[in-house]
DNA sequence: GCTAACATTTAGCATTGGCTAAACTTTTTG
DNA sequence: CAAAAAGTTTAGCCAATGCTAAATGTTAGC
């Protein structure tokens, strides 16, 4: 039986099992990553406005930022601005550059900038370090 | 203020809100991909087996099953074996379809096997249309 | 054809990440 | 400076997705 079986067990399971527990991760590098743009355009975030550029409820926001506060990416005190702490901030510029190499690599690839930008978003996530590293290499060698 | 923002608000809303909505998505296609998998492999898929690959338990995979039954994605009377309805075959082949151009894409890019098979996974179900096609026209260009 | 092994389902729990409504704090404004 | 507006938090709800333990059904071996 079983001819050619394409995936190997357990690569799928470990896909799979990192998909599931990315998810947290994936919510988490969102908010950190919107919170430091905030914080580089205006000076501070403050829960309205990632609730409105993340388009869920102000009390949604509020309940995450507690998730995250215990999490130790983020340092708060009630009813003021949201700062990140050293993970965090680390943790937004990595998600940053993954993001940017992502962008860059679909807009060199032919992709529409509104696509490209809708795209970034998803797949940041899951990109691997060495499929990075080689969106990087494509980019260096023909040109970005 | 606000200089320069690399991102409007409704672009990443957009993003952000599809990203909540594909979550659930995405499960569908994981399952109804394997089912479609064991079936062509075995002549049938079990709860056990869709158990196993997926590094979940069978009471998880059972309370999933429900979900895609009243979705109507699957066929399943108690105790049987799983079956794909038209709409599960059909979302089962496209899946099918985004996975392998993503695979064989990361694979021509210059990603090792182990991580094309694993990326390819995660990226799977975040790619646009217009993305896929650029990927294939890359294929197509630069030899796949 | 019983019994044991295996497969499936159900029950019940936890966590995450949404929501609305309401309470509370801070800021703005007349 | 008091009242209104704006922002934040809490409470309580829901659905999804995981788990373990236990009940139930099917299949295989003796």
């Amino acid at each position: 039986m079983t001819p050619k079986p394409k995936r190997s067990v357990p690569a799928r399971q470990e896909a799979f099992s990192r998909t599931r527990a990315d998810h947290q991760l994936e919510l988490a590098e969102d908010y950190v990553e919107l919170i430091a743009e905030l914080i580089a355009e205006r000076g501070e975030a403050r829960g309205v406005d990632v609730a409105r550029r993340l388009g869920v409820t102000t009390a949604t926001v509020a309940k995450t930022l507690r998730r995250l506060q215990d999490d130790k990416l983020i340092e708060q005190q009630p009813y003021r601005a949201i700062f990140l702490s050293e993970a965090g901030r680390r943790m937004a510029a990595e998600s940053r550059r993954k993001h940017d190499i992502v962008e860059t690599f679909l807009l060199a690839l032919g992709v529409s900038a509104p696509a490209a930008r809708i795209d970034s978003e998803g797949l940041e996530h899951h990109v691997s370090a060495e499929t990075l590293a080689a969106m990087e290499r494509f980019l260096k060698t023909r040109g970005g």
